[in-house]
DNA sequence: CTTGGAATGTCAACAAGGCTGACGTATTCT
DNA sequence: AGAATACGTCAGCCTTGTTGACATTCCAAG
């Protein structure tokens, strides 16, 4: 579907090659330090890390989230995501409250002062997406986030479409 | 320049909602640990991780770099990469020569043996990207590698394009 | 020519944040 | 009642980042 590499006259995989891959994969590289800088200055202040901000950010996402889903989506142990967020706990940006069905159940919420954070982290990587979209224009954005969900694995993708269903609410 | 915007009917900004950009980032997060994925599983039988990867992808891009200029562009501290470069070189996958002109720097250069081991990670690594570039087309995949250029620091962008040129040696 | 500063690279020690393994507790399911 | 699930925690390990201290080399000013 969608075979626009007609254009290049007979040499419409040239964008296939071993150098034009390569690129590619250091742009990935790159882009990638520049996608988590500004958080990272911001979490740095305060003795948090990208650790902290992963877990912030999907909490966030899916308020009321179980430590079990947190796990699955963040692809960490569970002993390494319970370090992070016994130090968000105890500082009082994330809490947790037993769940009423399923009482094993922790369910994750972010207080008052988490939501304060997370907004200056997104505000802080929002900017920058939205001056790299802004620049490359709606036609590459697509193509951008083609290549990207291309680019995951299987149960990655349906984690992240998940996610994208979920939003709305 | 190359304004596509417009066929959007009036909405051509549409793609800078907040909730467009946070589909960006989580794609980003999501698409980078496929990215990383394969190399992952390689090094993980031989005791290296990731950092030995990168090690090992630039020098083999820029066969003679000096220690110095490693730093610059993997942005880690000299002795971060210096316990990596030990491991590599004590293990025979990469030597250092003594520079000719100025004997402060070191040379760096793969062997043989470190050749072989590039060879497999970027094979893994490059499959992945094919596969993506593939599924996703030209089109897509232009506007993938602008955005990520798009994304890069200023002196990011520097490395990435100086690396560019020189790829052709 | 010497000497002091800058540049380059090495060694040591520490912290963050992954990991595995083992275990305890509360709850739910069969 | 017993097995399975969800969660927390302790202990210990590894990788990979950090800073600090130091050796070597080069260069330029005196």
């Amino acid at each position: 579907m969608a075979d626009e590499s007609a254009p290049q006259g007979g040499q419409g995989l040239l964008f296939l090659t071993d150098e034009h891959l390569r690129k590619g994969i250091e742009a990935m590289f790159f882009a990638y330090r520049g996608f988590t800088a500004d958080p990272d200055r911001i979490l740095a202040d305060k003795d948090y890390g990208r650790a902290h901000h992963r877990a912030i950010h999907f909490i966030n996402r899916s308020p009321g989230t179980t430590v079990n889903n947190l796990l699955a989506i963040l692809g960490v142990t569970k002993q390494s995501l319970n370090r992070v967020l016994r130090s968000l706990m105890q500082d009082g940006l994330v809490e947790s409250k037993v769940g009423r069905v399923d009482k094993r159940e922790r369910h994750l919420f972010l207080t008052d002062a988490g939501a304060v954070l997370e907004r200056s982290l997104s505000d802080a990587q929002r900017d920058r997406m939205r001056m790299a979209y802004r620049k490359a224009g709606p036609v590459a954005v697509a193509g951008f986030r083609q290549v990207l969900e291309a680019m995951m694995d299987e149960d990655m993708r349906r984690q992240y479409e998940a996610l994208r269903d979920r939003g709305r609410n």
